[in-house]
DNA sequence: ATGCTCTGATTAAACGTTTAAGCACGAATA
DNA sequence: TATTCGTGCTTAAACGTTTAATCAGAGCAT
């Protein structure tokens, strides 16, 4: 910068105001110093920035258990719209344990990250961590800045089951202290209805006394009535779909499967899974939102409240409506009262013709 | 940090070198140093020290397609690794495109990182980028600085398959200009030997003629006398077990199937899939001990070089070995010539034992 | 006693910005 | 004609460290 100054014969600080636009400098010699700064190749120090400013311009994500295959989609989106809002993402994972989380958000303190947004870990509650922070969990849980309507979308998908005409449909899900799973699994009983009988199955409960991996035991399920297997995740969903196809199952001509999230393989298997997926997109750009109004400082605040705001922020809006993603794992129950049985399902060859 | 200064009697210079331990510092003032920074909870100022010293403590990690199911443990084991060794992980998604890449390592080093970490999008060279780079990819590609030695990991899996009496094997792939694909395709041919017959399917080239998600034709495999179908991924290895399995042919009782990377469904589908693994901790701990190597000043060399090489990075061993994991997915083949046919398989239910 | 070296500390500059305050000058106002 | 004002720029301080250079005093050999 000060090179510029020196080729133009001028001072560093009437640099500093043509590029930002800040003070008061001539049309003329703007244009002078925009076009010295692309010759010379100009790159301002955003650490020296920062150091002045106090605003480090990064924004820090700290994700729960990392191993989540959901992971990439959040990343790539809060990644993405940081990028877009001129800011860098620093990552921190607290893997597990509530005490590698609270040291994962006190590392990025130190690093003078100017907000965060928190994915917390199942239970947990942010406390005042000293920048702005916003956090994605679920519209049901309180500090909740933004995140999908979770229970929507467990509504979409119980109304679509029930349309195919199930009537006995197992819940699955993973564990029962998870506050997005538990609003996931009260849409689909709402949106299943009062008429239609379900069944909630906690896979950690019964891997607590059968041991981790073991088999779940649908075929039993499916032989006692249940005409559908809505898991709460596509994980879940996918260990579901493998475990009845290999007990001979047919899916979805005999049983549905459905899962959640979208994630990478529900559109590779066979049959194609059945999910609703989140508007990550959206959500990020909400949470980045937030941030950022807390951070930058409001044009016409002329008075008091100088500060920034340090504690959890807010979104004008906190859920965004999930959608759902028909694909070949649902249809009609074999025992259904739908008359159109096959008509529905032209999608899914029987095994004779997929193999033809 | 001068507040500790004034509330001893003396200069910010002497607090710095105290509790850096670089100057000349009596014993004693040290102790009264190190017990007021306490006191009062002085933290250094990450910001300051970075403009002084030119270097920021943060590394950035740029990944190609952020959506691999990959990336969480790539994040996460570079995370840990980095902070490990007091760094911060900034990062930085490429999707797919060559451009967004570039665009990507100028972003961070603008925000000054003093290295960075790229696992390069397929086919891509890495330029000099102006900091020093480890790149992660295959060790048969020139500039790779460490990765996993992903032909040892297909020989592995070859020779288990060759061993459990496998003569003719479909070999699964997404896409032929991929260097690690090819690197284990490689590898797998090897183990497998001479004897036994093998073909190689490349998913991208099937899905260019019959559209994307379009069923792989592997029962016809299976029916035309291929007994083991090794994909090259865990995610063509799940497409294939669930269309085999869709198809009514058994796994592994009659074909095995096989994966890589060992993704987070690969214990949790039935059958849990055989794969291998790639030690992405100490391929972790061996990229940014290479980066820190070319960033933190070398104590001994006193004569010139004082410039942090700008270019990649090597690392003493540049591969690192995988690790086979053998779970419910293969067997001897049906008409195996294995005499202990039923034996070698005994976690291996039949559908009929499964359901009951 | 004089000069030398070693020790433990201080001073001051520097890193590259931003920004409040000040200054000179010409134009508009009284 | 004298005062005020707006414009375009400069000066200087500040952000919180690190580090080279300097310095005062003590111990020690000459």
């Amino acid at each position: 910068m000060s090179a510029i100054a020196a080729a133009l014969g001028v001072s560093a600080a009437t640099v500093s105001n043509a590029l930002s636009g800040k003070g008061r400098v001539s049309p003329e010699l703007i244009e002078k110093v925009r076009a010295k700064a692309s010759e010379l190749g100009y790159v301002p120090s955003l650490t020296a920035r920062a150091l002045r400013t106090g605003r480090t311009g990064v924004l820090g994500l700290v994700l729960p258990d990392i191993a989540n295959p959901l992971f990439p989609q959040i990343a790539q989106a809060i990644e993405n719209a940081a990028s877009n809002a001129g800011y860098g993402v620093l990552i921190a994972n607290s893997r597990g344990d509530i005490a590698a989380q609270t040291e994962a958000i006190g590392r990025l303190l130190e690093r003078g990250v100017d907000g965060m947004v928190i994915v917390p870990r199942r239970g947990t509650r942010i406390a005042d961590v000293g920048c702005p922070v916003a956090v994605i969990d679920t519209p049901s849980t309180p500090g909740n800045t933004v995140s999908a309507d979770h229970w929507e979308g467990g509504s979409q998908m119980g109304r679509h089951l029930a349309e195919l005409g199930h009537r006995k449909v197992l819940l699955i899900g993973t564990s029962a202290s998870s506050n997005v799973q538990n609003d996931r699994v009260g849409g689909l009983k709402a949106g299943l209805g009062a008429q239609v009988e379900c069944d909630t199955m906690w896979i950690e409960k019964v891997e607590a006394v059968s041991g981790e991996g073991c088999p779940l035991g649908l075929a039993d399920k499916a032989r006692a009535g249940f005409t559908a297997f809505a898991a709460v995740s596509d994980l879940s969903a996918l260990r579901a779909l493998t475990e009845l196809q290999r007990a001979g199952i047919g899916v979805p001509e005999t049983v549905s499967v459905t899962g959640f999230d979208d994630l990478i393989w529900s559109a590779v298997v066979t049959p194609a899974l059945t999910t609703v997926r989140m508007d990550m997109a959206t959500i990020a750009d909400l949470a980045i939102a937030a941030l950022i109004r807390a951070i930058e400082p409001e044009g016409e605040a002329e008075n008091g409240a100088e500060e920034v705001s340090t504690g959890n922020v807010i979104s004008e809006t906190d859920r965004v409506p999930m959608q759902l993603i028909i694909r070949q794992s649902t249809a009609a129950p074999y025992a259904g009262r739908t008359p159109n049985l096959h008509a529905s399902t032209p999608n899914t060859p029987t095994a004779g013709e997929i193999t033809s």
